[in-house]
DNA sequence: TGCCCATCT
DNA sequence: GTGTTAGATGGGCAG
């Protein structure tokens, strides 16, 4: 028999966090309710089981409560909110015929854990669970899958866990689990684990050795670190501890016997009236036909029905019989519209109302044993003269690097065009982007079907894509400027950072001594010990019990941002010391932990880079994002030298000089402004003489310095206020800058207000390349919101332009970089900077060719400086 | 998830 | 007189 059984406690708990709060007319909450009849209904429409239950926890202490009293366990204090929505949920589901169940002083965990137990006796049985619950994995394997829910943006979706699954994501086996976790143990949980080891440690160990005992019996033979070694000699007792609560029982009192579970019949009645009560009737009219109409409900087929006499459009996709005819097709066409998963596993192939889907299981090898997929992409893809249309160019051509193949002449990528016709919208939510260029996917679409059903919509949405594009004048930013640079970026995130692991480890290791230092001195000036990485705590501590001046700001409490407590910290030394506690600990987890979980096997940082997030037209990098590696301060800025050119390397990093204001004075056709960078004199000093209305040799250091914060507060529409504050002057004086420096750029004054006129009459921004962004803010009637948009139409050129000009660059230094056949790789982007990882004996020519190629990227009335320095690593490169 | 706070250009 | 500087990502908390 097939069973299902959910996690109550974990699905309702998913539910209430991820589904808005909804209410019935009289204030009683149902979002959980709601969140887990969704859930539910998916999955037992996926499963079809023949039998079903549903574990709930009991509110009882357990077994582990009973051994070891600081265990906390899942259950950290239910929201009324929640807790309300318990019981009618309980009694629904039995209503349905389902039986629950709960046992005093076992966890629902332990009522999964016996069930799943029960297939290994009997083999003709198998087990789903759904749970949202990590640890339940450990359950996988002879007959038991785990369906693992999640919630993204409000949508259910659910993946399968299977023996191969698990190995594939964490490299061990399912009942290996619970030795990692062991390891790890589980600070929100109040779960001991081995103090210092994290997820990558812990995983790494049980890989090498496979369980706890083993290490522990053979510590000090096995081939670990000594500090490693140390930490779990000192951790011994918690790993175990640790273990034993994380183990999940299979002893629970509960029957196994599978019939047992198999729906009772419902009572149609009850069911109607309690989900009337709780006003969910969609949901009722879902449960009525799936449940209630049926005889018995372990015949339903709950599939959603697609028999209403419509079109169905699933028949246009064809499982590819015959690779050869489709191959020698496409290559008449000269064309191809396709969409390749990210295993190689499946290619979806486009072609006049129908597409094509060659998939590995269903696939034969041709004659030389190589497979279709395969066969198909280098007959195809790799032909540099079939024009490619697809989703996402970025992703498919790291598909394709195994094989060694670049698939070029991309056409089309309509996640670019998307961003290209608007960056704000969701441009990588293919599904989204079907919805609005072509026509949206219906619902009752099976899983396995929907991407073809997407793929198959690709010919038409390019069409409409590229002819708007056309419309607006954006062609060659999408063709020259955006599909070429995947192509770059690309080759970047494969290249990745070379990182000093060990470095990164012992920096850390500093910080943390450091902490607990500062850590013990809070304490003692506090009287008490309390959370300091939460503001909400800091707050009560600083201006509730030591009665500090200058409480209170924020929606939720006092504000404790570095603005305020630097007011206080000459005057406190606590304040002094939590501002410090802060630095230390950013450097610490976000970056000495962050960046060292993020070092691949190879020994370097692989960043994805995100080209169509942003709404000025800058890409972005994520996991980790080294776009935000800290300079400002000292202590800071060591961690730059933990990034390193590799052996024999060198490293050439180069940065636009003011690459902004250039913009600025180019677009608004300042002549003054365009003089002054066209004499290379320095511009911030200019600024003084010009605001300040006197000789360029008497600008002072101080002067300067604020003529600095002016330029730059310009280029994003500051206010006096703000300016003021910035720089330390008084509200009029600031005021008196702005006005004067407006005077002396008087273009740069009509700029700033036609470019804020022209941007409401056609209802967008855009850069010097034809880049938009539509800013529906400016017709607000909000003062807030159409200032807003007033700042955003002023900036947006200038900084999207300057995105526009460091993109050309990149395509052109990564096209002379291959003409010259040089070995030197472009492996970061910052905005203004870029970096690249050179041999020794190429770094001088590399250096001269980034300068080269940055500078002439574009050719404006300023002239663009560019600034090349070499170096080991990314501290001294940087100059 | 939303909020606060830190980091970068 | 409003609230008062553009664009990002990530960690940690609390619900």
């Amino acid at each position: 028999m097939k069973l299902l059984v959910l996690d109550g406690n974990s699905i309702i708990n998913r539910a209430y966090y991820g589904v808005r709060p909804l209410t019935t007319k009289d204030g009683f909450f149902t979002n959980a309710i709601y969140g887990f009849l969704t859930m539910f209904n998916k999955i037992y429409g996926e499963t079809a089981p023949d039998c079903v239950t549903v574990a709930f926890d009991m509110k009882a202490p357990t077994f582990r409560h009973l051994k070891y009293s600081e265990y906390k366990g899942k259950r950290k204090g239910m929201p009324p909110e929640l807790a309300m929505q318990l019981q009618p949920l309980k009694d629904l589901l039995s209503a349905m015929g389902i039986k629950l169940l709960s046992v005093e002083g076992w966890e629902a965990d332990d009522i999964l854990g016996t069930l799943a137990n029960a297939c290994r006796l009997h083999p003709q049985d198998t087990c789903v669970i759904a749970t949202g619950d990590r640890d339940t994995l450990q359950l996988v394997g002879d007959g038991v899958v785990v369906r693992m829910l999640t919630t993204k943006q409000g949508k259910a979706d659910a993946v399968t866990y299977d023996e191969e699954k698990i190995l594939e994501t964490y490299g061990v086996k399912p009942i290996q689990l619970i030795e990692v976790k062991a390891i790890q143990g589980d600070t929100s949980d109040n779960i001991p684990g081995v103090p210092g080891i994290g997820e990558k440690g812990a995983l790494d160990l049980i890989k090498r050795f496979g369980s706890l005992d083993y290490i522990y019996t053979n510590i000090d033979e096995i081939d670990i670190k000594p500090g490693i070694r140390k930490k779990l000699i000192e951790g011994k007792e918690s790993a175990y501890l640790s273990r034993w609560l994380g183990t999940v029982s299979t002893e629970a009192p509960v029957s196994t016997d599978y019939s047992e579970y198999v729906p009772g019949k419902p009572d149609a009645e009850k069911v109607t009236e309690i989900m009337v009560r709780l006003e969910l009737f969609k949901q009722l009219e879902k449960i009525k036909k799936d449940w209630l109409n049926e005889a018995s409900p372990v015949a339903a087929t709950p599939k959603s029905s697609s028999d209403d006499g419509k079109h169905d459009q699933t028949s246009d996709v064809i499982f590819c019989k015959d690779i050869e005819a489709l191959i020698s097709d496409i290559k008449a066409d000269g064309e191809v519209y396709f969409m390749l998963d990210r295993d190689l596993k499946q290619i979806c192939i486009a072609k006049k109302g129908s597409v094509t889907v060659v998939t590995e299981v269903t696939d034969e090898l041709d004659k030389n044993g190589t497979k279709n997929i395969e066969k198909f992409c280098r007959e195809i893809l790799a032909d540099d003269s079939i024009k490619k249309y697809t989703f996402d160019i970025k992703s498919t051509i790291h598909t394709l690097e195994p094989l060694g193949i670049i698939p070029r002449t991309c056409i089309c990528d309509v996640m670019l065009a998307a961003y290209v016709l608007n960056p704000s919208s969701d441009c990588e939510n293919l599904e989204k982007l079907v919805a609005q260029y072509a026509s949206a996917l219906p619902d009752n679409i099976p899983a396995e079907l929907r991407v073809p059903m997407l793929c198959l919509r690709i010919p038409a949405m390019c069409a409409k894509m590229l002819a708007e594009i056309e419309r607006n004048g954006q062609t060659a930013l999408l063709s020259d400027i955006e599909i070429p640079l995947a192509y770059v970026l690309a080759d970047m995130e494969s290249s990745g950072f070379a990182a000093d692991s060990r470095a990164l480890e012992e920096f850390g290791r500093r910080l943390t001594v450091r902490i607990d230092e500062i850590t013990a001195k809070i304490y003692a000036l506090a009287g008490e010990e309390f959370n300091i990485n939460s503001p909400k705590q800091i707050g009560t501590i600083l201006f509730e019990k030591m009665q500090l001046p200058g409480g209170k700001k924020t929606k939720t409490g006092y504000s404790t941002n570095a603005e305020v407590l630097e007011r206080l910290s000459g005057e406190y030394e606590i304040v002094s010391l939590i501002l410090e506690f802060r630095t230390l600990s950013k450097l610490n987890s976000t970056y000495c932990q962050g960046l060292n979980k993020a070092i691949t096997a190879d020994g370097r940082i692989h960043t994805t880079f995100r080209q169509t997030e942003t709404r000025t037209g800058r890409i972005s990098s994520i996991e980790p994002n080294l776009q935000n590696i800290p300079v400002r301060t000292e202590l800071g800025s060591e961690l730059r030298k933990f990034f390193r050119a590799g052996d024999g390397m060198t490293l050439v990093d180069a940065d636009y000089s003011q690459i902004e204001l250039r913009v600025l004075a180019h677009i608004a056709g300042d002549q003054t402004m365009i003089e002054a960078f066209k004499n290379g004199t320095d511009i911030h000093a200019v600024t003084a003489s010009q605001v300040f209305g006197i000789p360029l040799e008497a600008v002072t250091p101080q002067m300067r310095s604020n003529a600095k914060a002016v330029n730059f507060g310009i280029v994003y529409g500051i206010s006096a206020f703000s300016l003021a504050k910035d720089i330390g002057v008084t509200n009029a004086e600031a005021s008196a800058y702005i006005n004067s420096y407006m005077n002396k750029y008087s273009a740069i004054s009509a700029y700033m207000k036609n470019v804020v006129d022209e941007a409401r009459a056609k209802g967008y921004a855009e850069t010097l390349y034809g880049r938009r962004r539509y800013l529906p803010e400016l017709t607000a009637s909000n003062f807030q919101t159409r200032s807003f948009g007033e700042r955003v139409a002023r900036n947006m050129p200038i900084q999207g332009t300057a995105a526009d000009i460091i993109k050309i660059a990149m395509i052109a230094v990564h096209r002379r970089l291959a003409s010259e056949n040089m070995k030197s790789r472009i492996i970061l982007q910052i905005h203004d900077e870029l970096i690249l990882e050179c041999p020794n004996d190429e770094a001088e020519k590399a250096a001269a060719l980034l300068k080269e190629e940055m500078e002439k990227a574009v050719n404006l009335t300023v002239p663009m400086k560019a600034d090349a320095n070499i170096g080991e690593n990314w501290y001294i490169a940087k100059g």
